[in-house]
DNA sequence: GCGTCATGTCAAGCAGACTTTACATGACGC
DNA sequence: GCGTCATGTAAAGTCTGCTTGACATGACGC
């Protein structure tokens, strides 16, 4: 599952470790998702896009 | 996390193993998302809004 | 009464999401 | 050269999502 989720958090200026905070996970949890390595939980992909003020359509991208 | 999946299903007329079926899940897995006792991951979220064609959004309400 | 269908629920197991701790790297300023 | 910051990654543990198989119930038609 593709997502846009290091340029929104890049054109915030935030770091992983910022948006980790704000999201209350930890840092890994927002470099493992950024690289791809697994995919948010579905609460985890409504504060994600709640926070960047769009949809959780506008973000992640289930590709196939 | 409430959802409105019992009632956009009820709207087809399918029963919870005809839903399983076209999400390619369990029965048991549907049962468990209507009745609450959990959320489903991201990508079968996404295949749930595809199937009832709305975005995640209108389907699964984070409540809080 | 009997068969069937829809739903609810349980148990055991595997995979995925998330944690903490920790170490490695490259870029930067001093 | 050294400290710091951002990022990547790894191991081990916990909890959640999802599986199969099975059993119980209530509603329905015959």
């Amino acid at each position: 599952m593709n997502n846009h989720v290091r340029e929104l958090r890049g054109d915030q200026g935030w770091s992983q470790a910022d948006l980790a905070e704000r999201l209350d996970v930890s840092r890994q949890t927002v470099n493992a998702i950024e690289t791809g390595k697994y995919d948010p939980s579905l609460p985890l992909a409504f504060k994600i896009a709640a926070l960047f003020g769009r949809p959780i359509e506008s973000i992640f991208d289930p590709g196939a």
